[in-house]
DNA sequence: AGCCTCGGGTTTTACGTATAACTAGAAGCG
DNA sequence: CGCTTCTAGTTATACGTAAAACCCGAGGCT
């Protein structure tokens, strides 16, 4: 007696497409007003929490029990049609794959089921070819989208869309916005910068993302603006994509240049500072003791590693769940102010004292 | 009688960022219908591919562009009324952060658009507090559910939802399920165990999940089986949660114990792998030399660690593919077979001749 | 001629819900 | 008493689409 359904297999019912048993075999509101001995409008008003004054508490009662033992579940396609809203959000960011977008999404996922909200993906790169439709590969129309700013390609497309629209990780002036939410990426390289002079280093290398977005150029304004104070301050930059092997290949190049001998590689994610410990030992080099490494975000490749990496930690779950209260909130009429998350920077094994 | 002829009454495109009752202003498929001269059973049909014999190709030639220039899109939501179904399939897993999983959803999502599906997520740890409903997650009503046996605590819920249902990872035989696919993680184990017996080795610990499901059991029997006919040869299992910090613990306290002197160990996971690595270079002995290790599954992880990982390299996104087109053939009437996915052992730089 | 088919449409209806508009009885009230 | 207000509902309608059922003029067949 699992589902006690009738028939299981109604393989021969008349429906165009042979997609398994019609799904409609589900109780409606009518169904269960009928069993209530109401109409379906009262239904409507007590499922929809909205009957604090229309519906006696006796009425509503026998309505959700009736509801209970019919297990009634409201169709959402009738819901949304009605409305004309979907309660639902699309969520565009590069990849999965990334780490960092995960727990972004973990956290957006989170608030926007507090909220009664679905989410929908859409991966940026999968658009590759011509200008893919973010919208079309919603499985329902939307009422509003989260956007990561390096999910570039789909930004254009999205701003077409006319919907509200919150950033994460992007310019806070950004066109077409309604907010924008970043953790302290500048406070964060501040926090390298800071924690990099006091142990002594002056010369450094900047091994940076090769993607031009407000969320690395920001890290490398911010650089440039810790060091200005200081005597003898030198920074370098060398760009790669955000791989080990590329981070690797680009700290071989850059340390096989000759005049500039950094002391510390101040990288733009731990992908990039692995790859530069790689590097650093492929040469012969000690980290930390001759070569200090920093990354940022955080990832769970940062403690695998050894020694553990110095990092700067993203607060990336929060970003998730900000950037959905924040888009709720637009949703609602109260257009939030620009957040900066706060960051932290996180001591662990590739930073040392600069070798005299 | 009172719709008579109202006059194009364009909200304009002002967009009060409120959540407004009239969200869109879109075109619908009457709008159509009215600038093509024809009525909206026309547009429908023309829209829909159906309309082989029924319309004449000046007409519908003349639907289609009306429906560009107006930027018509079918309402989702009343289709999805009208047919009784969505097009949408449930994907169900324990979590993005966990990069097997991200890949896997990366294939599933690629296959479903190729098909015109939308994919939702649920991720089955959100329901940690009482039995929560995957359902109740969906946006919308689902047509079928692709699911993780690592999702443990869902499957009870799926089950109950009489839905076409696909296990990814899981027992060839689970019941209910309508189909099975997995990488052929017993052939994944076996090579693992040749590599290591080539190598010399016949004391090995076995670095086991914590979690009881099919993917896990199978490598537990298949590395016995494997061993089976060599003589000498011994394992000793030790389970862990899959981090590197509960890797490093389980090995540490494995390696403290007298007795058995391990020269390989096998991980069920890169993770326990990395963790195992840090284990024993800590203790003071070096891997490979010391002793050898393998991984599984070949995260982004593995080449990022030095030595690089010797592991079992598992097709995640094939894996996504290969299930989501099981779930179709299963919508469409045709249950497909089980799938067992080729693996391969990636040798790096983690094992090594066993020390006589 | 009478009848059937067939191409190319149109009319109509139903999907399940939320809510505006209405109703009816009871109560307040000067 | 006549009027309004409040409570607890009900009736009716619209959302946008797909498709069944109908319709009509032009051939085709016997």
């Amino acid at each position: 007696m699992t589902s006690g359904d009738e028939t299981e297999q109604r393989r021969d019912e008349r429906w165009p497409t042979a997609r398994g048993p019609r799904a409609g075999a589900r109780a409606t509101s009518r169904d269960v007003a009928r069993a209530a001995g109401v109409s379906q409008a009262t239904v409507s008003l007590v499922m929809g929490e909205k009957w604090r004054g229309r519906v006696s508490e006796r009425t509503a009662e026998a309505v959700r029990s009736a509801a209970r033992s019919l297990g009634y579940r409201p169709n959402l396609a009738a819901r949304d049609l009605r409305l004309g809203r979907t309660r639902t959000v699309l969520l565009v960011v590069p990849a999965l794959t990334n780490e960092f977008f995960a727990r972004v999404h973990t956290g957006v996922v989170r608030v926007a089921r507090e909220h009664g909200l679905g989410v929908v993906l859409y991966l940026s790169p999968e658009g590759a070819g011509p200008a893919r439709d973010p919208f079309a590969s919603a499985s329902a129309t939307l009422d509003g989208v989260l956007a990561s700013s390096m999910a570039a390609e789909a930004l254009g497309a999205i701003r077409g869309g006319g919907l509200p629209l919150v950033m994460l990780d992007s310019d806070p002036g950004h066109e077409g916005a309604s907010a924008t939410v970043n953790p302290d990426i500048a406070d964060g390289m501040r926090q390298v910068a800071e924690h990099l002079l006091g142990l002594g280093h002056r010369r450094f290398l900047h091994l940076a993302s090769d993607i031009d977005t407000w969320t690395f150029r920001v890290r490398a304004r911010a650089l440039a603006d810790a060091l200005r104070g200081t005597d003898g301050a030198a920074v370098r930059t060398e760009r790669a994509p955000l791989t080990v092997a590329d981070g690797l290949r680009a700290t071989e190049k850059a340390l096989a240049e000759p005049g500039h001998r950094p002391t510390a590689i101040v990288c733009d994610d731990d992908v990039l500072a692995a790859g530069a410990c790689k590097a650093a030992r492929r040469l012969g080099l000690h980290v930390p003791a001759d070569l200090s490494v920093t990354g940022f975000t955080d990832l769970a490749l940062a403690t695998a590693v050894e020694p553990e990496l110095t990092t700067v930690q993203l607060p990336a779950e929060a970003v998730g769940e900000a950037g959905m209260r924040a888009l709720v909130a637009v949703l609602d009429g109260r257009p939030p102010a620009p957040e900066a998350l706060p960051v932290r920077l996180v001591t662990r094994g590739t930073t040392a004292y600069a070798r005299p």
